[in-house]
DNA sequence: TCCCACTCGGAATGCGCTTTCCTGCACGGT
DNA sequence: ACCGTGCAGGAAAGCGCATTCCGAGTGGGA
């Protein structure tokens, strides 16, 4: 049975294909109350389901966003992708993901397949790694504004779209506070040669606030900067405590919750207790904490919100004139377990 | 600036829109050496962006697959999704995201949407909670099939599509067998009201082959199927354990990882220990187990590859002919320390 | 030399829908 | 009675592309 089109519906019920168009779909001007209804009972008769593609080459606007994460798997695009899924159905919009596994050439590709889809705007959350990534994604990203398109970051600005903006430097400062009030004094920042703005940002904000507290900081490298980044620098943070053995426990920061939770993975296999002998803290809350023992003390970002709010500045008829917005998060310090002093 | 158009692409290289056409887009018939050169640069030149929505009316095809979950931001859905997207891109296709939030309507309504959008397949993932929502959804996906769509399950079939069928008899009854080997002999199987088929068939299969076995099961009312199932059920297995205090601890199968973990939550706060007072063991291996404490127990299924699979089998060719293909994935019983004896 | 079989490029049609423009009509005011 | 208003419905022109059909040109065989 080939589908029937919206001149099959005009035809059942005698009417134009204008009119048929006018009553199903929204628009201004509605013909009188006997054709709607006979317009209406034609299409259920025929089990009439409207073309997208065609409506949206007719209109030229396809009711579409495209979404870029790094990796749909992380708990941390998840949950923005869930929020900005969840404001995408309210809006009346459907979304294409994209997860590039954080290739810089599968995230242009990206891109372009939805700028090929014309979708009405992209939105690419996470950072990336390089800044010649970032250019490269930047001139993607605004070849398509250019024809029209527009664009939302979750996270650092890249290109000239609109930016929802994740509080780094202002979480990690009140973090630092946080536990600088807590009785902390001995820090370690788990940092590398990254230069990705995001962890950068929040490692330095940290040291800022630690040494403006009276504490003192040093640095762990860590070369991935990943749930085995984190595992991988265990070590080196075992050492610390051996060195501090008696003594505070020194306290680790990691700029990303998933960082450490393989961090305290790799600590526990080594026999150091946290918060016993090491304390940690993360950043982002992702929903995974939850039921992570020890309870991880870290920033807590709304991140569905994020995803919502992403999701309202593309659709945003106001932003449409030209000046992309900026829009920041609230953050919350939660101390927990694995801060805590035994 | 507007976007260029095909035509424009072909006034500039001096063709006819037939062959820029067949130049840039794939046609069996390619034009000579000359002209082809002549087509691209002018394309390239133009910052031309094929319009797949126009493609997709031409040809009545759009190349979007169409993915419905029940929550994106749960890990066992996100792993799936991961595997199907991959798969999407290797073979040229772009995703649609639903995430439903387990509502029956809402899942309706992205069917729906995805069939509006000529989506060559849709792929549902997770199973229904009642007869009566398995039907309107079967009524929704078949409706979508007798216009040309394809459709693909993965769990529990539902409508005439294909489906990716989880090991869960194989798996739940290789996990009672394992723990049996292992020396476990008194079993409870969070269990209760549910008429989901996929937890009814790990419950019974699992509660058949303990008996088979020679051990005994009992049951644990479970309200909600879910973390916060789990966890509520806490207190009853708790009270399990201390009818058993000094003798062997109880094993308890739950159905789903996310219960297990909602479980333990809870027997933590109780002072109950696992594995020491309650072996709890779990189904799905979900990647957060990863670093989950106690680790966890489980039945491992390939969540990406099923994934991946929904994909193959939506855009298998061969299927297209009508006999829906049903693939069965593998599994791994894998015992960890959650089911250890102390 | 003539004809046939092929190849190659272009004109034109159609995919399904929106929207502008136009025509016909009823109504109210003068 | 006449004309201007306003509105309802329909005809038709696209939206951007794939593809079928056609005519023209080319080479080879007889």
């Amino acid at each position: 049975m080939p589908r029937a089109r919206l001149q099959d519906v005009a035809d059942r019920a005698g009417v134009s294909l204008a009119t048929a168009s006018r009553v199903l779909n929204g628009s201004s001007r509605q013909p009188g109350p006997a054709l709607v209804e006979r317009v209406r009972s034609a299409a259920a008769d025929l089990g009439y389901v409207v073309n997208a593609q065609a409506q949206a080459l007719a209109r030229s606007r396809t009711g579409l966003l495209g979404l870029v994460v790094h990796d749909i798997s992380d708990p941390y695009f998840s949950s923005i992708a869930a929020g900005a899924q969840a404001a995408a159905i309210e809006h009346g919009r459907l979304v294409l993901l994209a997860s590039t596994g954080r290739d810089p050439v599968a995230e242009r590709k990206a891109v372009a397949a939805f700028a090929a889809h014309r979708v009405d705007a992209v939105i690419v959350a996470g950072t990336r790694w390089t800044p010649e990534d970032d250019e490269a994604l930047a001139a993607a990203l605004d070849e398509y504004a250019a024809a029209g398109g527009r664009s939302v970051i979750v996270g650092q600005p890249v290109g000239g779209g609109s930016v929802v903006r994740p509080p780094n430097a202002e979480g990690a400062r009140a973090l630092a506070e946080a536990l600088l009030a807590a009785g902390q004094r001995r820090f370690a920042v788990l940092s590398g040669p990254s230069r990705v703005a995001t962890w950068r940002e929040r490692a330095d904000a940290f040291a800022r606030a630690v040494r403006a507290g009276g504490g003192e900081v040093s640095t762990v490298r860590i070369d991935e900067f990943s749930r085995d980044g984190g595992y991988a620098a265990g070590d080196d943070v075992a050492g610390l405590a051996r060195g501090a053995a008696g003594g505070e426990p020194p306290c680790v920061f990691a700029v990303a919750d998933v960082m450490a939770i393989g961090l305290i993975a790799r600590l526990r296999e080594l026999g150091v207790a946290v918060p016993g002998d090491v304390c940690v803290a993360g950043f982002d809350d992702i929903p995974t904490l939850r039921d992570h023992v020890p309870a991880l003390s870290t920033v807590r970002i709304p991140l569905e919100e994020m995803g919502r709010l992403a999701v309202a500045a593309a659709v945003d008829d106001q932003g449409a004139a030209g000046v992309p917005a900026a829009v920041d998060v609230g953050f919350d310090v939660v101390l927990r377990t694995s801060t805590a002093s035994v």
